[in-house]
RNA sequence: GCCGAAGUGGCGGAAUUGGCAGACGCGCUGGAUUCAAAAUCCAGUUCCCGCAAGGGAGUGAGGGUUCGAGUCCCUCCUUCGGUACCA
């Protein structure tokens, strides 16, 4: 009894594939080249779930049927194996994060192996690797080694930094550090997130809530120096760059979004005695708008510059650098303790409730530019610092935010901007009493009246740009990226600090030589931090600290990269990934570059792909890579949820509560119409039944329930482990099923007897050609080396068409039902020609790919199924002779009629004019219209 | 609040992009096989009325365009995901 045992021949396979090097990447690309990337995975310590496999079996799918059809493929794994949890297990235990991270490495190679995917395993990496983490470092040196040119929109070498006379003037310390300041990866005192249980600081993705987003912990803002990247000086590039990719529309508006670039002005306002101001405005017309605003005018930064006579008041941010000078004295106290209590604020605090706005007044004023009034100068932290100059010019008339602030602070509003006609608070608006924050005619501004928005932007702007108060600007919300971690298990940073003779650091600095890379990690006793604001590396021995060059000593930076660093450039590595001399050879690089096709979930839409995309462009600023973009297309699969749960609620009586009186708590939880808080408990699916919209409890109709599917979550405990599948199902049924699931792209549940399902129909196909009632191993006693008849062949090349169009479409789902289908044909015929079974499996081999390697040695083949050419299908065979086409009256079917497929409308038309049942429905009524599609439908109109 | 995605049988989902709604699978019902069960095979399965032939309704709700709408347009509702004062 030969029956279909997955347990058996999948592991054969696996080795056959291992041993023969099956899916072994070609040295170099002949014909059409295809890199298939799968995001690499995190090793975490629970291994696989049943998420990870779906992005893989489809890449899988894709790279499997691409080497069929002739292509060079190159289909890499990798693990992102530097982390948190990793070092967090090191804290806890002890054991070095190398050994752990090894282990879970070893696991995740383990399951994917089981599942037998085709990647070219010799080329896999570890960002933890020191031959990888080498060559970040080296990137990080090129980074460290460039500057951006704003004019010609390119990173340079460092060498070629023109440095100003003035500087030059001020000796080769200043020059130092004029270099220094230039450089792409640079080092700032930001306002960074401090979490002290963790001993580390965050950056602002990491931080949720206020709360750390591993562990849950509070999180303070203090200021540190930390390695940034100049992100920003990119903006407009990355920006660019998005419009030729084939991302999905909706990536593509999140990444735009983040980077928000917008259009608008800087405007100085004078800060000085209001009798000065004329005095002021001409000189600046002098000597036209400067680079810094200097002591005596505050700098805003608006997109609406044609509301500037609408401006009532000004706004500095908390950490304004003028702010000291413009505190009045008699308001100093007010001042300097709102600032310390905004400092204080947690970025939770500043979030929570409703956040009503907060400020406190200054005692300055400023001038405004356009009509020489004096304004009101405060300090709000609804103004952020880091964004725009850091200070805005209110206009509440047509701004929520600085409405909301007039309000409360009972400051003036001038309507500048006319409402339409038919605005319902048209009057308010005018009046002061409501906001209006679109585009329409000036009003109250002189003589710009009745010019629209975009006219008086420009007027504005041009004459504030004449007279040196303003000028034109483009603003990003986008900002330089944090890159430094106070962690131990990162890659060490290959900079050195010069340290005089008492060992303090001179502020001068210098990156490893190359030559000397990687900068290994320190042999520690322990990894625990040590609470303070300093990096665990800090407690390495002097000999892995410090390091004398030419009789000058220095110490080693202590930081280490974040997650991201190995993560931003490991598709390159791929594509050479023994190369010890360089970071990827050019002519490889440039025969595989740009990845063609990546898979991974859409938590990564913002941040890792646009770090990459950075990376990638500084590496073709600097030569080392050959395209502008390194991925060209990108899909996201769906996220999978757990089984689909029933749940019902009960009050603190135990007594149930119908779903749709169940409200969400203030608390987070759930409560009842009353108030009173309610449990919820599963019910079984048979105690369920469907009623209306929803379902109820069978024992009482009166009570809904809920039905949904919920995230996987430990907690939950509906997380479905990949290795429990395999063992009752099969690798190949579960790759099936997860794409015969639904689209890709969707978010769906689980279902394990969805699993089941697609395990019967392998089943099937096994049966189809192995004789399951004989003892020994023997073939379907129906098959056939004669050619298939007519309908045979129709349902083979319907199905050779359909499973080509639907995998080159990424449509697996609907391939995998045609599959079925074409079982259940064949499964129904007395005689089954061999060759169309060939084909057959051929055509499931990327999505059940040791099914069909046994299968086809079964019918006697030599060598790997997975080196068959993909079949292609006879348009002949598809032509029927006589199609059914349905006869309408009026859009609704009444009847069918067969013809011709290649009926021409006119004798569609009268074919169905002719047919006896037509005839008789028509009878006395009139045919005012008749409308044939070929090949599909008739539609009479008739009126009685 | 804003942005994005999506609402189709008991469930997961199809529908050649404006042309037969419900492919395929799960589940369910009946039958065959079996001492029995599992497995397998066959038939049926959107809902309502009807013994049946047949008839009617139907793709979140309402309206519109069209010979014809799940698909296009407008208004609204619900769910999921993301996001948070960016001037």
């Amino acid at each position: 009894m030969p029956r279909y045992n997955p347990a058996d021949i999948e592991p054969r396979w696996q080795a056959y594939w291992e041993e023969n090097k099956t899916f072994a990447t070609p040295e170099n690309p002949g014909g059409k080249k295809r890199y298939v990337l799968d995001m690499f995975p995190y090793p975490s310590g629970d291994g696989l779930h049943v998420g990870h496999p779906e992005g893989y079996t489809a890449t899988d799918i894709v790279s499997r049927f691409a080497r069929m059809r002739g292509e060079s493929v190159l289909h890499p794994m990798g693990f992102d194996a530097f982390g948190l949890p990793a070092e967090e297990h090191a804290i806890k235990t002890g054991e070095h994060p190398r050994i752990q991270t090894q282990r879970n490495i070893d696991n995740f190679t383990r399951q994917l192996k089981m599942l037998g995917f085709s990647y070219d395993w010799d080329r896999v990496l570890a960002t933890t690797d020191e031959a990888y983490f080498r060559w970040t470092q080296w990137i990080f040196l090129v980074l460290f080694d460039t500057w951006f040119d704003a004019e010609q929109q390119v990173g340079r070498p460092i060498a070629e930094l023109p440095i100003p006379d003035s500087v030059r003037a001020e000796g080769p310390r200043a020059v130092d550090a004029y270099v220094d300041s230039r450089r792409l990866a640079y080092q700032d005192d930001a306002l960074v997130n401090w979490c002290p249980e963790l001993g580390t600081v965050l950056a602002n993705e990491e931080v949720v809530d206020g709360k750390s987003e591993v562990g849950g912990h509070p999180v303070k803002r203090i200021p540190l120096r930390q390695w940034m990247l100049r992100i920003t000086d990119y903006a407009e590039r990355l920006l660019e760059g998005l419009d030729d990719l084939e991302w999905p529309e909706g990536i593509k508006k999140l990444q735009s979004d983040w980077i928000g670039r917008s259009t608008g002005a800087e405007v100085d306002f004078f800060v000085g005695q209001e009798e000065q101001f004329e005095t002021w405005k001409s000189a600046r017309g002098e000597s036209g708008f400067p680079q810094r605003p200097g002591g005596d005018a505050l700098r805003v930064y608006t997109t609406r510059p044609d509301t500037l006579f609408g401006a009532t008041y000004m706004v500095v941010s908390p950490e304004h650098p003028m702010l000291p000078q413009l505190t009045a004295s008699d308001q100093a106290d007010a001042v300097t303790a709102y600032c310390e209590k905004a400092s204080f604020k947690s970025d939770r605090e500043r979030t929570e409730g409703d956040r009503e706005k907060t400020g406190v007044f200054t005692g300055s004023h400023a001038i405004n530019p356009v009509n020489g009034k004096p304004i009101p100068i405060w300090v709000a932290d609804y103004v952020l610092a880091g964004y725009g100059t850091g200070a805005i010019m209110a206009v509440p008339a047509h701004d929520e935010r600085d409405f909301e602030f007039a309000v409360k602070y009972d400051l003036p509003v001038i309507a500048v901007v006319e409402p339409p006609a038919d605005a319902e608070n048209r009057a308010e608006i005018l009046a002061g009493k409501a906001c209006f924050a679109a585009v329409g005619n000036a009003i109250n501004s002189g003589s710009l009246d009745g010019l629209d928005t975009a006219e008086v932007k420009t007027k504005i702007t041009a004459r504030l740009s004449g007279e040196g108060l303003g000028k034109q600007a483009v603003n990003y919300k986008l900002r330089d990226w944090l890159f430094s971690r106070q962690r131990f298990w990162g890659e060490p940073f290959p900079i050195l600090h010069e340290v005089d003779q008492d060992g303090r650091e001179t502020g001068r600095m210098r990156g490893v030589d190359p030559s000397e890379l990687p900068v290994r990690l320190p042999e520690l006793e322990d990894f625990k931090p040590h609470g303070r604001p300093e990096p665990p590396l800090a407690k390495a021995g002097e000999d892995w600290l410090y390091v004398t060059i030419d009789g000058q000593r220095y110490r080693r930076e202590t930081n280490t990269m974040p997650q991201w660093a190995g993560s931003c450039w490991y598709y390159l590595r791929y594509i050479d990934p023994h190369n010890d001399a360089r970071l990827v050879d050019p002519e490889k690089e440039s025969a595989w570059m740009p990845v063609d096709l990546y898979v991974g979930g859409a938590e990564h839409a913002v941040l890792h792909l646009l770090y990459s995309r950075f990376w990638h462009k500084v590496l073709y600023d600097r030569g080392h890579v050959s395209t502008p973009e390194p991925f060209r297309r990108l899909v996201n699969q769906g996220m999978i949820l757990g089984e689909v749960e029933f749940t019902a609620y009960f009050d603190p009586d135990d007594q149930p509560v119908s779903s749709q009186h169940v409200r969400k708590s203030p608390e987070g939880g759930r409560q009842s119409k009353d108030g009173r808080p309610v449990v919820a408990k599963p019910v079984a699916e048979d105690q369920v039944e469907k009623k209306g919209e929803g379902f109820v409890l069978k024992s009482d109709p009166s009570i809904r329930i809920d039905s949904r599917a919920h995230k996987m979550s430990k907690s939950r405990g509906n997380v479905v482990n990949p290795d429990v599948v395999v063992k009752e199902y099969g690798a190949d049924a579960l790759r099936l099923y997860e794409m015969f699931m639904g689209p890709l792209e969707a978010t769906k549940p689980w279902s394990m007897a969805g699993v089941g399902g697609v395990r019967s129909f392998l089943d099937r196909v096994w049966r189809m050609i192995v004789d399951d009632q004989c003892d020994d191993l023997v073939l379907q006693p129906g098959l056939s080396d004669a050619d298939g008849d007519e309908d045979q062949n129709r349902m083979l090349h319907a199905t050779i068409k359909k499973v080509t169009e639907d995998t080159e479409s990424m449509s697996f789902n609907t391939a995998i039902a045609r599959m079925m289908e074409f079982t259940n044909f064949f499964t129904r015929c007395e005689t089954r020609p061999v060759a169309a079974m060939k084909n057959f499996l051929i055509l499931l081999s990327p999505y059940a790919p040791h099914l069909c390697e046994e299968l086809w040695k079964i019918l006697g083949q030599q060598g790997s199924i997975a080196h068959q050419p993909w079949p292609s299908w006879d348009e002949a065979a598809l032509v029927q002779s006589s199609i059914e086409v349905p006869v309408q009256f009026n859009g609704k079917v009444k009847t069918k009629i067969h013809v011709s497929p290649d009926s021409k409308p006119d004798q569609m038309i009268e074919a169905a004019l002719a047919d006896d049942r037509v005839q008789e429905m028509l009878a006395g009524k009139n045919v005012v219209k008749k409308i044939a599609v070929p090949g599909r439908l008739v539609n009479l109109v008739v009126k009685p």
